[in-house]
DNA sequence: AAAGATTGACAATTCAATCTTG
DNA sequence: CAAGATTGAATTGTCAATCTTT
């Protein structure tokens, strides 16, 4: 299974992004404006990730914590023009692997490994 | 998929190994006397990342570096008594813990998850 | 006290550079 | 020079402790 992560890794190397950082970017694209904590369920990491990651990615200007205005505690993310538009500029490839990738299954096929996947899972919840 | 190293990892936790230093002792277990660059190659990590792991598990107590009589350069790593104790008592619940979440699986169905990870695999190497 | 964030220490990983030996 | 090992810096991750705010 390292291939597939290293395909992945290698298209966001080109733009100087990681899978992580890709990952926060993507998240932020699709819903802005959350905490860090929110952020860190979604990705399933702990807050304390998250707090370092957003610290680099704020440096590097893609990314922005913004004070919320109701309660001094938190930080609400916001992405950047710079961060939509690497973004944009990351995501067609991301998708395109992933659609390439899968192309190697039958509709069929992909709805069994889930399946097979999801019953692994279950079988370990216990 | 995350639950399944984490169930993994949770069973490790008892007898204080992490997952990375219960793969080394298997590989010692399975084949002593190997060198670190050896050793990187069977776990598909890189030397550095042996070199850290070893020093941190001879300092434990359960590998030791010999030096190799033959070629002054390289270490050859052995499991001590209490390495192999350890993985003695490690080793069974892994394999029980395989076994209980691969019986979530008809045979069959087993053999398809290896054949669609495989071609997804291959698929990926392009 | 609980929630949001931050910090510090550590593990595991990569890579690049270096040192010694072959 | 190439091979084996080590080291240092950086990233991503964990956890526990702390600080501020609710």
């Amino acid at each position: 299974l390292g291939r597939i992560e290293q395909r992945l890794e290698q298209a966001l190397d080109g733009h100087g992004l990681s899978i992580a950082q890709f990952d926060i970017l993507a998240s932020l694209g699709f819903e802005e404006g959350i905490t860090q904590q929110e952020l860190a369920e979604r990705l399933l990491v702990t807050k304390g990730n998250i707090c370092g990651m957003i610290d680099r990615m704020e440096a590097g200007g893609w990314v922005e914590r913004k004070p919320d205005p109701e309660d001094r505690r938190a930080n609400r993310l916001f992405l950047t023009r710079q961060g939509k538009m690497l973004l944009a500029q990351a995501a067609p490839g991301q998708h395109a692997l992933i659609k390439q990738m899968m192309s190697a299954l039958a509709p069929g096929e992909i709805q069994s490994l889930y399946q097979f996947l999801d019953r692994l899972d279950e079988a370990a919840g216990s």
